[in-house]
DNA sequence: GGGCGTCGGAACGCAACCGTTTCGTCGTGA
DNA sequence: TCACGACGAAACGGTTGCGTTCCGACGCCC
């Protein structure tokens, strides 16, 4: 599942800081049961999205779960490993590379899909939040880094992989800068600056001009 | 003071987490001393860089200055207030704006600049952190923009002024967007990818990537 | 020279979480 | 049929920080 599929289920009942009508409904039987484990996995998502992850505690998960803390100690151990179970889990779906033929054209499809990702608030919040703590904790450090590898970065590389066999880019070009000049811009647009929204016709430019710099390389 | 400045004092002493030695040292007079002040100051820009702005406490601050909570109460209302304060200082002194004839040269200029800040770990730590912070707080990141307006994004924003009367710009250029190539790629290399070093040539190699990139739009 | 106000220190009551334990309930798989 | 174990709820003692209020010491400014 994607950030923006949790986002958009989020969505739904985001922000409510009181309790849940949710009352004592279904009791367990002798096996953890899958829909708790799917309403702390959202709560989390909720709670980091609403405090982040240093205001972010078991008690407030549960709250917002409308579960026991009892439910979720005893499917993680800590704040710390069920965050990086689930920006593992984020990890694991590879996004599908872009073929259009042309090196703007793949550019473009990646900031298609990588825009989308990053409209909505909940994503946008969460990962410069992460990335915050990811400058204390190396376990976070790495998930991210292993997230980013395997999405944005893991498609930029192919992208860029493709335009040079293609002959589009010179064969000795530095590829770790090639990824840099093609992240970097949206990424602060979306995320630093946090504009609301890009202007018609933005991602096109970007491509553009993103194509331009890489070929002068 | 810059936040480089800051960050060189404060190397040398961060990460105490114990008592200091200083003992009663001198009291007051009828006046708040200066020297105590400062001391706050540069206890939250530590404490920023260590726990982050949601852990960091009033009571941190303090014991890390060596000074009570009552000095900093007598100063600032609150922890939001003291931080605010802060930014909003390091954000009055405007950077020069280059000015070396050539698009190319003004953005190697600004890259050489920008990169010194921001190899400093502390800046590169704080600013993510408040950054993050920034998404749920508007005074924090109205500060936050305004330091970037008065910072990096001024800077750029008249490099591109001056290439576009130069006559290396089309008139027509789209100024945020431009912005955005510029700052973009840098921030991504530093901050999200926390790359320790950079090697050598890069900056020059951003910059001419980055001239070829604004001059396609 | 004296008073005002800051100094560090200590304590206040309050609140939130921590991680654990105990409890009665209850559904499911053997 | 029935025991196992997950469920929510509540409470445990401990820690940390909140923001405020005292206190005695001290020294700058009038």
């Amino acid at each position: 599942m994607t950030v923006a599929a949790y986002a958009v289920r989020m969505t739904t009942n985001a922000d409510e800081p009181q309790p849940r009508p949710r009352r004592r409904a279904p009791a367990g039987a002798a096996v953890l049961r899958e829909d708790v484990t799917e309403a702390i996995r959202a709560a989390v998502f909720e709670e980091l999205a609403a405090v982040g992850y240093a205001r972010m505690s078991i008690e407030g998960i549960a709250r917002r779960a409308g579960v026991g803390k009892t439910a979720v100690y005893r499917r993680w151990r800590s704040k710390l490993h069920l965050v990086l179970d689930l920006v593992s889990a984020i990890a694991v779906q590879g996004l599908p590379a872009p073929d259009t033929g042309s090196l703007e054209g793949d550019l473009r499809l990646l900031y298609e899909v990588t825009s989308r990702a990053l409209r909505h608030p909940v994503a946008s919040q969460i990962l410069p939040d992460l990335q915050a703590e990811a400058a204390r904790n190396p376990d976070i450090a790495e998930a991210l880094r292993k997230a980013l590898r395997e999405g944005q970065d893991g498609v930029a590389k192919g992208i860029v992989a493709a335009a040079e066999t293609r002959g589009d880019l010179r064969p000795g070009t530095d590829h770790a800068l090639a990824l840099d000049l093609i992240s970097g811009p949206l990424y602060w647009r979306s995320v630093v600056i946090r504009s609301p929204k890009l202007p018609k016709g933005y991602l096109g430019a970007l491509a553009r001009a993103t194509a331009a710099a890489l070929k002068a390389l």
